[in-house]
DNA sequence: TTATTTGCAAAGTCTTTGCAAGCAG
DNA sequence: CTGCTTGCAAAGACTTTGCAAATAA
């Protein structure tokens, strides 16, 4: 019933980056910032992020912001999604692997996406990995079909 | 134990086309030529067709690629995937509905894509759409993790 | 014949990169 | 101080589009 569960910490990115060299700086703080207080579900894309910033009047450079969206991701705290609509996107990561993962259903119709917040795919890891002799540390899983609100539009 | 499991056939394009008042042209042929002789799980890039069919002596303009297979995904012969290296590719549809799905495993260290050709998913597909109320048509997973070779190669 | 399709080049979109100036540690 | 980071503008990669010429039906 929490918020969010177990998300990335702002007070943690100081450290994370640390371990890896990096500096904090106010550009990368308010970044995250931003997927913090969208943690709702949003799948930001890099000009999204620079527009919400815009909007809190930090007016950093986009390339900027897709440097350290990227670097964010390679530190595991954010993670790229790609819903095939010709822009990188990136989500919160949820700290805590037990919960980590979710599916999304795309509406083909109003091209909606929709969070579903159960994995259920353990069964399958484990099958593939034996089958394949392959070691899964990801996945990423995507319905596509159509939202109940569209299916009640039109007829077709 | 067949090469492949009823893909779509070249002498069905003429049809499929008409159906929608499309033409019949070489380069459409030619095109849905190229990804039935690729059809052992290859994914081919707008470039790849390209390149294959200069191999073969066909000049195409890639702007006639594009739009092609665009229209081949369309009508249901081809499927667009996206690998996340920032093109867009299609391989070819299984006409089989029962046998249509497989799954992508993607080595985060060599890159390559290997094919899992069980599907498995109808059960959390079923569960996925009685719970959100959303009609699923289809549906794209990708494993990432580590192939056999590069587990071996390295002790990281 | 006539609407589609092609090929080319130009334009568009998203993303990356080079480099000087700025800043964190 | 010193090396990492930023911001800008330029370059890059992939894809789409406008339009005249070619072509399938």
């Amino acid at each position: 019933m929490s918020d969010n569960n177990q998300l990335f910490k702002l007070k943690d990115l100081r450290g994370r980056l640390s371990e890896h060299n990096y500096k904090m700086t106010p550009q990368r703080q308010e970044i995250l910032k931003v997927f913090i207080e969208n943690s709702n579900g949003s799948h930001l894309s890099t000009e999204e992020v620079y527009e919400l910033l815009r909007k809190k009047d930090f007016d950093f450079g986009l390339a900027t912001i897709y440097r350290n969206v990227e670097l964010l991701n390679s530190l595991g705290i954010l993670t790229r999604i790609d819903f095939g609509d010709g822009r990188t996107r990136y989500e919160l990561n949820n700290a805590n692997p037990r919960i980590h993962q979710h599916h999304h259903l795309i509406c083909l119709s109003c091209k909606k996406v929709i969070e579903f917040e159960e994995d259920l795919l353990d069964n399958l890891e484990e099958f593939i990995a034996r089958k394949s002799d392959f070691q899964i540390v990801n996945h990423e899983v995507k319905f596509f079909g159509y939202c109940s609100e569209c299916r009640n539009k039109v007829t077709n």
